[in-house]
DNA sequence: GGAAAATACTCAGCGCACTGATTATTTCTG
DNA sequence: CAGAAATAATCAGTGCGCTGAGTATTTTCC
């Protein structure tokens, strides 16, 4: 008694569609190169050369889930990361030529897995449902990084 | 050169919007509790003195995802756990007074919660957020779970 | 030019999530 | 009834994700 209905809760929708779409990958896309790996090198094959909190802050994860993805593709030689000689403090990374195949390989696979992981939605309502995630996503974004210090502002 | 557009990946969004809950969870909810811990309490103030595998069916976690969260709501006292006599395979579980406690409080504010996570959404668009999400996520844990062995199917 | 503030990264610690292997118990079947 | 199959839980191992604390480097400002 008293309990609620977890159906009408976003956040467990969300862990649950996230689930689904985690072994969907898993069997369809790769077994050993992740998501978020998959969106760094993404990221790093569109603009080589970013530093570690840059990339982090274009595919969504904060500096230590970063460091951790990053230091495996490392491990597994998919990219480059060296000092900037420029800036002691940042690390530049760069995809390796076998990051940037493995990068394209997988581009095929991913999106063969979205048609299916999209299946069941029409067309009208694939264009809705990023939409609406989207506008969720972006607008609890903003309430954790409380507005750029505008002009004026405090 | 050949960088994919993330924001048309099911995939990465679903990781944005359940990443965006997580921290809303946090700072609007509590920081001791996390929403799938909420997600079994919640079955089992619904349904008191199920087993542990039929509590991860409900929330969607696997054996050992659930085994971890079960152990963590029992070390806080919120839940008994005590090996079923008919089945000695069996784990039985069922909400403490202050598990029920806890249960209570927390669904107010979720409520709450939910209501600001889903702001940037009418009222419409909300029950289409729900439905769209719902049908992506049962149709890929269908391909999951291939189909209950129905009676003549092999 | 040197102390203070800001920035980039690292580290330790906790929690969710999955797979594959193992253990204990029950059920099924010859 | 005994051996085999199924079932529930546990354990080891890997990876994502966050916070708070710490280190190194650069920038800011008196």
């Amino acid at each position: 008694m008293a309990a609620v209905d977890l159906s009408t809760h976003p956040g467990h929708l969300a862990r649950r569609l996230q689930q689904a779409h985690y072994l969907l990958w898993n069997t369809m896309v790769s077994e050993e190169i992740t998501s978020p790996q998959f969106a760094v090198l993404n990221t790093l094959v569109a603009e080589p050369g970013l530093d570690q909190r840059t990339v982090g802050e274009r595919v969504g994860l904060d500096r230590s889930t970063i460091a951790e993805v990053i230091s495996r593709l490392d491990r597994r030689g998919l990219l480059d990361k060296v000092r900037d000689p420029q800036d002691g403090r940042r690390s530049l990374l760069r995809p390796t030529e076998e990051g940037v195949r493995t990068h394209r390989r997988l581009t095929v696979r991913t999106a063969r897995m979205n048609q299916v992981f999209l299946a069941p939605l029409s067309a009208d309502e694939r264009t809705v449902f990023f939409d609406l995630i989207q506008r969720v996503a972006d607008a609890a974004e903003g309430l954790r990084h409380p507005a750029e210090p505008v002009a004026g502002r405090r």
